[in-house]
RNA sequence: GCACUCAUAGCUCAACUGGAUAGAGCAUCAGACUACGAAUCUGAAGGCUAGGGGUUCGACUCCCUUUGGGUGCACCA
């Protein structure tokens, strides 16, 4: 049992028998005390002044004096205002790291038989990945690992929005400029060749939409111009060709999106994520039709006059949205909601996450009322985990304008910039070439992956790409160089096996700090994994190697003065080292064993 | 116009979901290498938590309000 939760009971308890009023355990703070005071936990007392009648400090006297009595191992209290600050005897942290050394998968959760369909990344086949989707992919990879420690079955899936008229725009481009060119031709990644095509569409439509603009003055609205260029027309016309199964257009269609998925496979690997199963909208867009009779039938939808079908939530306080136009045809919500429920059949999970974007909070919020009210079973899991922008110094991406900061480019510059730090550090003269490059790509996306992943995913991230991203301090080379100087220490001593020690009967400050950062370790992953924020375990994978810094600092190891502390500490060590490689590979992050 | 959301050190982010004197990193200044790996460690400086009200024993956290950013409100996807 945990020993917060132990604390808890036995202060519940304490309340119950001097005051005689009944508290739920779970309602008693224990945390930590700030590094003013001393003690290993802190308990607050201060509603149970209310209760009891009495001083703050005089209910904290005798819980305290009540804790004492029942739990042996600790060794004093401290009553300060209205907190017990509750101080363990060495045994205990003793004991408790011992019980962490022998747990071979510390910080796992049990199965909980629960499936979770995860859906991320979601990219537009007319366009190269950027930014916004390395975020959206570094959360949905990490959210995975995370819901897995925790014990659920996770099945990662991408959806393709690979149809629809921006990808007949790229394909429109290349069939008046292309010459046949292909990525080999252009040597470039065929998502690459195909996002030029596509700003090359913008190019050709700009002089069109002026012309209209200047030939019409009394249109305005630079969206109304371009539906009557010429050039938006044949777009049009291409797109009608494509639902007719036009078998020229279909074959350019597949041709190229080949490509894409070719260009979108290699930056996957490069990140490391990978996907069960896809879904196509090309395949998918006409789904939902029959949910939607099925709502008319169930009278949550409602047909108006005009054949179109409509979901009145107003009464939630939302507006009402169309569900299928007046021709019958479906919108984007009809799609998604055939969508969730081919994926309730694929997996028949128990909860679906999506990982989009927070411009899409009202798309989920309408998407899961509507499942909700045609009783899906799987409606109380739904979940859209929702995450910030990455802005720019000035302002947003743009991708038409050029101000898009493309993933491929990111992720070399960084594998780039760590190249360029490690051998100005000359520590890896004896490397390979591949050894080295196969460094340079752990540091350097390693850092990239925790710039973005250290942020709480619900808050705009500002990227600044004149200063380059940080290898010093708050980094994951910071935490990967604490990892390579404990390898490096089991290197000198030459196995990695070490003898079993005595138990110690004191304890450093900085030992008992290192001890207790690790034994939040499990509560962490519980809380990064119910609160969906792949942030907390950053941060705590930092708070670990920081304080195992400290602790390298001022406690020797393998010249410690006897060799029961050096065999102790070399325990040590290596758990933090465990510790601090399970955090990270559930952010995706590899740790080196040199650098 | 309506709705949602954010605002914390010069900059980028924390703060155990209402607890103690709000913490880190970067940048700045000052220290520690004949090394268990200095991509490290130790200090200093930096804050009326955007402004104002309220609830509470206690508020960065909850409520109201003002200001200033962001996003959404299509028979688009």
């Amino acid at each position: 049992m945990y020993i917060e939760n132990l604390l808890r009971k036995h202060t519940a308890d304490a309340v119950e028998q001097l005051y005689g009023v009944c508290i739920e355990q779970a309602t008693v703070t224990v945390s930590e005390p700030p590094k003013q005071f001393t003690g290993d936990f802190s308990i607050v007392v201060f509603p149970y002044a209310k209760i009891s009648r009495k001083a703050p400090p005089v209910v904290g006297s005798e819980i305290a004096q009540y804790l004492q009595q029942q739990i042996p191992q600790i060794a004093n209290c401290q009553v300060v205002q209205g907190f017990i600050n509750v101080t363990f005897i060495p045994n205990f942290w003793v004991d408790a790291f011992n019980a962490i050394a022998q747990t071979p998968n510390y910080g796992q959760q049990s199965a909980k038989n629960q499936t979770i369909v995860l859906e991320y990344c979601g990219p537009n086949t007319n366009k190269a990945l950027h930014l916004g989707h390395i975020r959206n992919m570094l959360l949905g990879y990490a959210t995975t690992q995370i819901l897995r420690f925790n014990g659920y079955t996770v099945h990662p899936v991408c959806v393709y929005n690979d149809r629809g008229i921006n990808i007949c725009k790229s394909m429109l481009a290349w069939q008046k400029l292309g010459n046949n060119e292909t990525p080999t031709d252009a040597g470039l990644k065929g998502d690459r060749l195909v996002d030029k095509y596509y700003v090359l569409f913008a190019e050709l439509l700009k002089p069109q939409t002026e012309a209209v603009m200047e030939a019409n003055p009394t249109i305005t609205d630079k969206k109304a111009a371009e539906k009557l260029t010429p050039l938006m027309r044949e777009a049009e016309e291409m797109l009608l060709k494509w639902e007719a199964n036009d078998p020229e257009t279909r074959q350019l269609w597949a041709k190229m999106n080949g490509w894409v998925y070719e260009g979108f496979e290699q930056t996957y690997q490069k990140l490391g994520v990978a996907f069960e199963k896809n879904y196509y909208e090309s395949e998918m867009y006409l789904l939902g039709k029959k949910l939607i009779q099925e709502g008319l039938d169930k009278g949550v939808f409602v047909q108006e006059p005009d054949k179109s079908v409509q979901i009145d939530l107003t009464d939630i306080g939302l507006d009402k949205k169309i569900l299928l136009r007046s021709n019958g045809t479906s919108v984007y919500i009809t799609q998604d909601l055939g969508t969730a429920m081919l994926r309730h059949q694929d997996f028949a999970m128990n909860k679906m996450i999506y990982v989009v974007g927070n411009e899409q909070e009202y798309h989920f919020k309408v998407l899961f009322e509507c499942i909700k009210r045609l009783g899906g079973t799987f409606a109380d899991g739904l979940f859209h985990l929702s995450y910030g922008m990455v802005e720019l110094p000035d302002g947003k991406m743009k991708s038409r304008e050029g101000t898009t900061v493309i993933a491929d480019d990111l992720i070399t510059q960084m594998i780039d910039e760590a190249a360029e730090q490690t051998q100005s550090l000359s520590k890896i003269a004896d490397f390979t070439p591949t050894e080295a490059q196969q460094l340079f790509e752990t540091l350097g996306l390693g850092a990239l992956k925790f710039f973005i992943l250290r942020v709480n995913p619900k808050k705009t991230i500002l990227f600044n790409p004149k200063e380059s991203i940080d290898l010093h301090g708050f980094t994951a080379p910071f935490i990967q160089y604490t990892y390579t100087r404990i390898r490096s220490m089991f290197r000198k001593y030459g196995n990695e096996v070490v003898a079993p020690y005595t138990s110690p009967t004191d304890l450093a400050p900085e030992e008992r700090e290192l001890i207790s950062v690790i034994y939040h370790y499990p509560k962490t992953v519980i809380e990064a994994g119910n609160n969906y924020d792949a942030s907390v375990l950053a941060n705590y994978a930092y708070q670990v190697a920081k304080i195992f810094n400290k602790f390298y600092n001022d406690c020797p190891v393998l010249n410690a003065a006897d060799p029961n502390t050096q065999l102790f500490r070399l325990h040590l060590s290596q758990t933090a080292a465990r510790i601090i490689q399970s955090a990270m590979q559930l952010l995706g992050i590899n740790m080196p064993e040199r650098m």
